[in-house]
DNA sequence: ATTGATTTTAACGGATTTATTAAGTATTAT
DNA sequence: ATAATACTTAATAAATCCGTTAAAATCAAT
């Protein structure tokens, strides 16, 4: 398991990859964004942790920079207080965060977490699959599957249904779902995300007016629930 | 609420002692790193406050040694200078740190910060969850859970039981609640509080009839019991 | 016990949110 | 360039929630 940590503070990246690296973990080690990002292109991390105040390149940027072309998992470490609402609300893609300071014990445990999480997603033969329930995601051939049967899904049908399903049971509201599918910049119409959310249904449900799948939190948005 | 207070200056350790007990808690003493890991062992503390330099085991040790066995929140004392790389790089396990000579209203500050984190606390999958006696808001998925079982709630049926929790015991008139939870300008009907609190009962309580959460205080309002 | 005030409960209609459909625009492939 | 596919917008229908009302039940005090 390869992990990337990146912080200014280099005491304290030296402090995380030696407990890391005692718990067996392959570590690099940046200390900006930019040297971040150029790593992150070059090598296959399992998970990044990543401080929200860098030089050069803040970890948001750095972050929302990796989600271009990564899933990896990333942990954003931030100084209580900091920009906590955008962090909490998950907009700009990272997976979990941690507040400064932070206690050793609860960084690992997080790091344990997220890769169990995401070790679903590489399935046995090396082949890309996320499995919850009855529903499977093929990355190669970027479609789903249910019940043995393939269901061809368009890009954005694809996306939605890869976050819904990393995080099956969290409610994405709909500006929620506009900024990490479509962008932080993105100008559209609320409503659009319902006309695709009903092409999932349509596509994935047995009964697409009485969904098991993509459920709706009246007054909050869409959640994945897995049976 | 229990806090142990470690230091080799007798005359400070009473004071804090002093300072903490004006505030509620219940705070034991020690005076060197040995006994304070010793006492540790043996009870439940809420904080630890630990100074740096002491004899026998020092601050960071013992630190480290607690974290063997146990996650209590524990603030270091430091002197300006100290081995503050170490604290803040190395991350012994402390979760804060104030540098000596201290305003005892900072240091209280801390307590009651580091106390009140514990209680809006992540689980191990990074949803965020609020826990009072066997309830629990999961702001993730956006409802309650009561022994394990899931509780589906509307959104102001969310918004009020959420200040209920944070708020444990504290009686609110409808006024209040009109106020804090529609907003200032509402100028709507107070009778609609009790409908609200009646469908928050339905969902919430084993016996609607006789609550055990949601309790009337006659003649001014409702709070919240947590067990 | 009776009375008056307060709270609980149930039901209804309006308001808001979501689902559905269809038409228009953009993108991609041939 | 044309056709096919994907995406967005807009309009209408359906579902859900919310606030009001009024009657029933409960409480506190005389």
């Amino acid at each position: 398991m390869k992990i990337l940590v990146v912080d200014d503070e280099k005491l304290l990246v030296k402090g995380i990859k030696f407990n890391l690296e005692t718990e067996g973990y392959q570590v690099d080690t940046a200390y900006d964004g930019e040297e971040c990002v150029k790593l992150s292109k070059v090598n296959e991390y399992d998970l990044i942790i990543l401080d929200l105040m860098m030089p050069k390149l803040s970890g948001l940027d750095a972050c929302m920079q990796i989600r271009e072309f990564s899933t990896v998992p990333i942990i954003m470490l931030t100084a209580r207080g900091d920009d906590m609402d955008k962090i909490i609300g998950f907009e700009y893609g990272a997976d979990d965060y941690i507040t400064k300071p932070f206690n050793i014990l609860e960084l690992k445990a997080r790091v344990r977490a997220l890769l169990r999480r995401s070790s679903i997603a590489k399935d046995l033969d090396g082949a890309e699959k996320l499995t919850i329930g009855n529903i499977t995601l093929d990355y190669q051939r970027h479609l789903a599957e249910k019940n043995g049967k393939s269901i061809e899904l368009t890009g954005r049908e694809f996306d939605i249904l890869e976050l819904f399903m990393k995080n099956p049971g969290r409610v994405y509201s709909r500006e929620n779902l506009l900024n990490l599918i479509w962008g932080r910049d993105y100008q559209g119409d609320v409503r659009t995300v319902d006309v695709h959310v009903h092409r999932l249904r349509d596509k994935l449900e047995s009964d697409p007016a009485s969904p098991l799948h993509i459920i709706t939190k009246w007054g909050v948005g869409y959640y994945f629930k897995g049976e």
